[in-house]
DNA sequence: CTGTATCCATAGCGATACTG
DNA sequence: CAGTATCGCTATGGATACAG
């Protein structure tokens, strides 16, 4: 409990979940932020596409679910370092039987793999 | 391949899956189709709040991703019923572990399994 | 560099009525 | 019974400009 923004309005976990992984660019920024850190910049870098506005609501809803972890540095110019809690990894691991069956079934096994542990690689390391 | 409605555009396994299971009420209908099949109007009623339309549109996507099966029976009064494809079912299990994250830290490991092979009763019969 | 503010486009969803 | 048609709302997301 605690996490999740309809609390007590689901039916069972996977709707809880998904409503957690809901947004459009949040796999992907799951995605990126396990093989490591990122700093915002990169990370917009990183998520092709997506404008600052939306990354920045996104991360804020990650961040208000305990999945993503946000550090502000003090210092000029500004820097702010966005990495997984342990709650995200552990969300990315359940991810991953999803992500190997999207592979399987949608793309013919030809894609980069979602960061289960033991898998990826430096796909995203950009 | 051959299934999903943005072919080419996923970046990963995860959120080609996403596209498939996005649907407000796709992962409620997964798991009352998961227990056994539906006609439309107990589908209707195993699944509150979904109107007519959105759920026959819903179907239809399912339908198109190879995730249900609907079989039309040429009666009078009409019967179509839906079932779950044998991709469906893999689905369903790959999304298993999604459910037991979102049971363990979202709703504190309350509410009814999602048809995890072995872990699901009669919950959904209503 | 890391955001917020503003405005706008659209997709998804919902309610109701109607049809084969 | 099993849908489709029509209408419209609202939430999400996108583009651009501006701020600390």
């Amino acid at each position: 409990m605690a996490i999740g923004r309809r609390p007590g309005a689901y039916v069972c976990g996977i709707d809880a979940a998904m409503d957690v992984i809901g947004g459009k660019w949040k796999v992907l920024i799951l995605w990126v932020l396990h093989e490591r850190p990122h700093r915002f910049g990169a990370l917009r870098r990183a998520v092709p596409g997506v404008t600052e506005k939306v990354l920045a609501a996104q991360l804020r809803e990650l961040e208000a679910d305990g999945i993503v972890h946000r550090e502000e540095y003090d210092e000029v110019p500004p820097r702010v370092e966005y990495s997984l809690t342990a709650r995200g990894e552990t969300l990315n691991e359940a991810l991953g039987p999803l992500g190997a069956w999207g592979r399987e079934n949608l793309l013919g096994g030809a894609t980069a793999s979602h960061g289960v542990p033991g898998l990826v690689g430096q796909e995203a390391a950009r």
